[in-house]
DNA sequence: ATCACTATTGATCAGATGATCAACAACTGC
DNA sequence: GCAGTTGTTGATCATCTGATCAATAGTGAT
């Protein structure tokens, strides 16, 4: 009762419409999960045929790619601008985990865990998510290099130890996505976590972290 | 070219086949993950009509809940009687975090993702997911509070260390799963990160984990 | 041996999905 | 204006999914 059934869709440039496309695919994945960008879904959202889709791209699969390397260069342009506002490697860190774990970018995680399991078999996405993996890597472990040179934090192996703390991250926000309520904060723990695999003093991460935190 | 067509199924007795088709779908989610738990391919592989696995199952929404289940909650077993054989609890987290983590047991990592991905589209599953991260939540809950109870660990919050250390868990292995091999090996900083929670002094955990490791 | 029971099946449906292609129609350049 | 280019579409296919149901054929009880 509510398809005032489409007559034919507004002729644009192909550089336009492509974007429209890419943009249509985006808020999808963001809303609904990186499966719900179909064909069809995405048709529906821009109210063209699914045949122009098609026609845009080479197929679905590398869509579905496209879509999650932006969502997630997307997040990581953001939250590298936001470090760029903290002088000390210290508040970077703390910042790196507050922002990231306090359920803002939900949406976000959402779109990581269906990319984890769909890329078992769609090999441009799995391709997509091992970059996007590396891209956020080398963010995290450019605050901890700097950390070391600076004296505050101390590995032998910054490189691992942004693995580690990457890995830590995910983990917590599926799970939190997941239980949505019944588990604990995540955040609290995971500052002394940090200060253990950089031989920090106990409690000294996140002492002061956000002004009014 | 390898298909003899199937003449007609042996009569088996109704609790015979049914376990036969858990049997079958334990399987193919462990082989190939969750997602391939359908109607057509677990009939496929115990040599069987699709409406038979219908006729015995509510719907397949119900038989990968249970499948998954069924997975993890052998999986909990098998880490709590490898548990039992280690007296102190340090020595117990240890092997918990060695064991989960050293890759043995990479197929029930994909069903727990695929799961994670799954169940925002599956109810009961959702709600199976739900129910067996409470079990090992528990599980890890406990192996803490002994090692406090004895000294050995120092928290006010096992509940919450053992949610927090169940998602790092969970997180490095989806990771391990992804990048298999350009990654660092898992486990060897979750140690320090460890002794950071529970206060341990730097090096206290893993020594001398396993005899042989 | 015969009968009632029931495990099992083939056929079939409805609903998704990705993909292709000839045809239409709106611009652009002449 | 007219023609050529091309953005856009409807129709249609092939596949996959879960699900239903009447009909068949073993099985155990009498």
């Amino acid at each position: 009762m509510s398809r005032p059934p489409r007559k034919k869709a507004e002729r644009k440039s192909p550089a336009e419409r492509a974007s429209e496309i890419a943009d249509a695919a985006r808020s999808i994945a963001l809303e609904q999960g990186l499966a719900a960008v179909t064909l069809r879904s995405v048709a529906t959202r821009i109210d063209v045929a699914p045949a122009l889709v098609a026609h845009y791209e080479p197929n679905m699969e590398a869509l579905v790619a496209a879509t999650f390397a932006g969502v997630v260069s997307a997040e990581i342009d953001e939250v590298v601008s936001l470090l760029a506002e903290h002088p000390t490697p210290r508040e970077r860190l703390a910042v790196l985990l507050t922002t990231l774990l306090d359920g803002t970018r939900d949406d976000v995680t959402v779109v990581w865990v269906e990319a984890w399991a769909l890329g078992r078999r769609n090999d441009a996405l799995a391709a997509s998510v091992r970059q996007q993996m590396d891209s956020w890597q080398a963010v995290v472990q450019g605050v901890i290099e700097s950390g070391v040179a600076a004296g505050e934090f101390e590995t032998d192996d910054a490189a691992s130890v942004a693995w580690q703390l990457l890995g830590m991250i995910d983990g917590l926000n599926a799970q939190a996505l997941v239980l949505w309520g019944e588990a604990a904060s995540r955040g609290s723990l995971i500052g002394h976590a940090v200060e253990g695999m950089l031989g920090m003093p106990r409690g000294a991460l996140l002492v002061a972290a956000s002004p009014a935190g």
